[in-house]
DNA sequence: AATTAGCACTCTCCCTATGAGAGTGCTAAA
DNA sequence: TTTAGCACTCTCATAGGGAGAGTGCTAATT
């Protein structure tokens, strides 16, 4: 069923009065605050249409209604306003940014500002690198045969890794592999998930016949597996979730809490619906995951150097200022782009 | 008011009767199931006597009693029976940490066996580097201006940061720059916080003149800065908290909460702590920090080679079965002061 | 045909009352 | 010193009742 204006515009007041009272809306609440010129009795029937297509539902007969994930959908794909921020809150979230010149701070400092502007949940995905070109290896001998490997990749990444190695590799020999690595990694580029199946080959005939099985190669191997390690999740605000209504009920509150302690799901539901779109919003059991079923995702991928890096997100009740949550979500992520990039 | 072996007695079974239902327990149930062969009206008698101690309290007249933080006090210090983890417990933990061969990887092992083992939440401070000797500093270039400082420590430990510098400095002068360091690293210990204080000056007369007052300076004072950088805290099991009906009350929840969202808060209760015994019990308001009013906290330090690095930590209620939270607390500690100390 | 006024009906929420049950404090007896 | 006995207190669960909010439906109005 196509919805006409004026559902469109009564789906609208509901969902903003929801969203700022988090009380049932009645008809004549819509009549009072939202001039329609119409009559509660109208609103009502339109309200009943709406109920009957599943974007209302009631708690009970005779209450006012609630906004379902499809109406949220509805209202967020084709009814909602885009919104700005202030010069204002721009000025000081940059005034916030300037403050840090290191990678992990400003990873931290991201999801903090999301908390604190969203009154939510902010979430940072740290940059995932399996599609970077590496630029340089570097070997740190770090005692107890352990050796720190130092990957730097082409968007000015910087993995490290520290591998215990079985047996002793002489400096003079760490730096001639390095050299080798090298020299290969400035000849073409080599992407980072690529590292062993490009280099190991020709690495091996270089160490000579009697060390080829030995622990060398197992180190290199193990140096060269490092594209696909599990990504940082940062979060903060998790008390935010006791400011909401919602979360009063203690079932909703496990669920939301359950999510917050597995952070690699919550990371994982991120980087599933990445690409495509710059921002995207998951609203409720769109996500499949119960934990999720009460909750509302805004994310938005930030780049570096123009290429897809990474992500941030906004977790909090469906019930959310969706104009709102957006527009952080992109302004903080292009931020993010920019500083990032500048590394 | 000294205790009596009696009252001793009763508190003993009011506080295992309350850590285990967390209801308030009645004379009547003390006499049926710990067999004092005494009436419950003497049970009562005494009950009174503790209450007018401030060892027990009651909700309200006419209900039975809980322990008050005293209570609980002179049970952990004067009445608990050491309890020892089953073989079996051991060998599960033992195993656990098996599959680990890395640093970060053992760090959030240990804060998921203790939340795991335990129903609360486990906590662990990364070990504190601020009084070891340094044995090895290197640097290594990653592009952009940017050099990666790793610094080696006697008890094997591996602390990097990449500081960016507003100028270019050439490989050979880092070279020179290292092998200076690490010649007058060899010749006398120097403790990582006194880095600047000892070799700073020494450095400076060996840039040129010229060079004194520039990037180079700059960059090894940022270098040598490094012992007093916070300590990473590892939290698992946050959701344990929703098992305890103690948590139920909405301004505990909170508090709680909030005690979880600034880990910096708890690190710092737990460092004020440390040091004297290896065990450490603070229950309730002892920490005179609001958001801990409710929960008690056990912490056990752990060492590598012998010198005290840090410390692991177990948040709970205050109704918690304190005998097992040492226990496991001393037994993890131990396990991790070896693990750290083979790396 | 669309809109609205009117009204019965439903459901929540809050207050009160009530009774059972658990547990205490006190006193007098053992 | 200990205990039996009993009045008293407080919680908790249940039920009832009234006010208030809001709906659904119908008949009248535009």
């Amino acid at each position: 069923m196509e919805l006409n204006e004026r559902m469109k515009t009564i789906l609208t007041a509901v969902v903003h009065r929801y969203i700022t009272t988090a009380e049932p809306v009645s008809s004549g609440i819509i009549a009072q605050k939202y001039n329609l010129n119409l009559s509660t009795a109208t609103i009502r029937h339109e309200m009943y249409l709406l109920e009957k297509n599943d974007y209302l539902w009631q708690p009970h007969t005779s209450s006012g209604r609630i906004p379902t994930d499809r109406g949220y959908r509805f209202y967020v794909d084709n009814l909602m306003v885009k919104n700005y921020l202030k010069v204002k809150e721009k000025r000081e979230i940059i005034q916030i940014y300037k403050k840090s010149k290191e990678f992990e701070e400003t990873m931290k400092i991201t999801s903090q500002l999301l908390s604190k502007l969203t009154d939510n949940i902010g979430v940072v995905l740290a940059p995932v690198i399996y599609n970077n070109i590496v630029k340089n290896i570097q070997f740190v001998s770090v005692g107890n045969n352990r050796i720190l490997t130092v990957i730097v990749t082409d968007t000015g990444l910087v993995c490290q890794k520290i591998i215990s190695v079985s047996g002793e590799i002489h400096k003079d020999r760490l730096n001639y592999l390095s050299n080798f690595i090298n020299s290969k990694l400035a000849e073409k580029d080599i992407n980072i998930t690529n590292l062993n199946n490009m280099l190991l080959d020709e690495l091996d005939k270089i160490i000579s016949f009697q060390e080829r099985f030995n622990h060398i190669h197992n180190f290199l191997e193990e140096c060269f597996d490092i594209g696909y390690s599990e990504n940082k999740v940062y979060l903060d605000g998790r008390i935010n979730i006791m400011k909401h209504p919602e979360f009063k009920e203690t079932d909703k509150l496990n669920y939301i809490l359950s999510l917050i302690e597995e952070e690699n799901i919550l990371a994982a539901t991120i980087r599933r619906y990445l690409g495509f779109r710059k921002t995207k919003i998951i609203i409720g059991k769109e996500s499949k995951l119960k934990e999720m079923q009460n909750c509302s995702l805004v994310t938005s991928e930030y780049r570096i150097k123009g290429k897809p890096a990474g992500a941030i997100g906004i977790l909090g009740p469906t019930r959310m200022d969706y104009p709102r949550m957006v527009s952080i979500a992109e302004y903080i992520s292009d931020k993010l782009s920019e500083i990032l990039s500048e590394f």
